[in-house]
DNA sequence: ATTCGCATTAACCAATTGGTTAAACCGTAT
DNA sequence: ATACGGTTTAACCAATTGGTTAATGCGAAT
């Protein structure tokens, strides 16, 4: 840390950090005064408490990923340029932030209410409407009978998320280091935009 | 609880069920020992430390997240029937444990050390040696460049194992209640199947 | 120079938590 | 009956943890 932020943004910025890595419960108010450079009381100071500071920042963070969605599916592109630009821009958010997913994933699982109250005032809908209509207008009755809307949902969210939260285990499945991975992981954009789109019917 | 088992057994599966749904550093000893409703102190009379069940229980359940991939690539069926089985087993075990994931993921991110540690001696990369070679048998040499296996076994393990995972979030982005996702779930195998057949071009 | 108000700190507190201990329990062999 | 062994329990302990407090720092307005 140590730059010259407001002590606010300091404690923000250490917050995030920590709490992506060890979760609400694993994280000690400690370890992020220590990251944040401040004293303890200062947390308190500022985030009433540890809840008011988690909920703060989980907030932001359930926001950064449903963001992605949100720009694309306004606009009047054709499907599958629609398809191609949603995974490549995912796929790079979750790169910079690889433990956002399951941090999210993981603190909703934990509190199952959390779900629909920070969801709900979100226009999610809004966007899966637009994205739907997309999906029904491009695609021929026989096709969108045969993959209904929710599966590919299902898959193209799938296909892009998973493997960036489960490194450590095709780590060691398929025997690469970090490095390596990242590289399948960068060349998987095109593998999984050509899936999709050959799983409707629409190989360009 | 409340069967009637050995208190050792009733331990275990406490400890199960509440690391499971907590995580380590969420799981209270006290919430093992009400739910296998013994005193605390029996925690530690047969397990030494919190550590050391939480090491018994994990890997437990590393090894049970393997399994399904353990029998399937030792006879001699046909690729196309091996995903088929695969998708099916790895379904059905998953969906009878849906906290399964996300929780070994959780554990394995939290200490990256642990991945290679619990999985080296496991006889994992002989089956992905095994799974390789009837990928490479049974793909022409344009499709198996087109698709790496690499790609493909990313592809499976995440079209089967992150709908479970995300449960959370798909309820409220498509906007259905438990049973209707279950329904969507288990529709899955088939639509899952059939995309990763396609994919290499074996659709049958 | 003094006052005022926010920012910061060290010390402290109460509750929680993993772990220990010594005594009690209880079926079995003597 | 008694002694013995593993099992179970309640009480206890030390360390950790989230949170509080009272005092201090310090720049700006008076």
């Amino acid at each position: 840390m140590a730059k010259d932020l407001s002590t606010e943004e300091k404690i923000k910025q250490a917050a995030k950090k920590i709490f992506m890595q060890k979760g609400l419960a694993g994280a000690r108010m400690q370890d992020i005064a220590d990251e944040a450079e401040i004293n303890k009381a200062m947390l308190h100071y500022y985030f009433r408490s540890k809840q008011q500071l988690f909920d703060l920042i989980f907030e932001e963070k359930i926001v950064q990923l449903f963001s992605t969605l949100g720009g694309l599916f306004l606009d009047a592109s054709p499907l599958d340029e629609k398809i191609k630009l949603f995974v490549e821009k995912q796929s790079d958010m979750i790169a910079d932030f690889p433990s956002l997913p399951l941090f999210v994933l993981n603190e909703l699982w934990q509190n199952p209410t959390l779900a629909e109250e920070k969801l709900k005032d979100k226009p999610l809908h809004l966007i899966r409407e637009k994205f739907r209509s997309a999906y029904d207008e491009a695609l021929t009755d026989e096709a969108r009978e045969q993959l209904p809307f929710e599966q590919f949902l299902l898959n193209m969210m799938s296909l892009i998320i998973y493997p960036f939260m489960a490194r450590p285990i095709f780590k060691s499945m398929i025997e690469v280091d970090d490095h390596q991975f990242d590289q399948i992981l960068s060349e998987r954009k095109q593998q999984v935009t050509k899936l999709l789109l050959q799983s409707i019917k629409l190989d360009s």
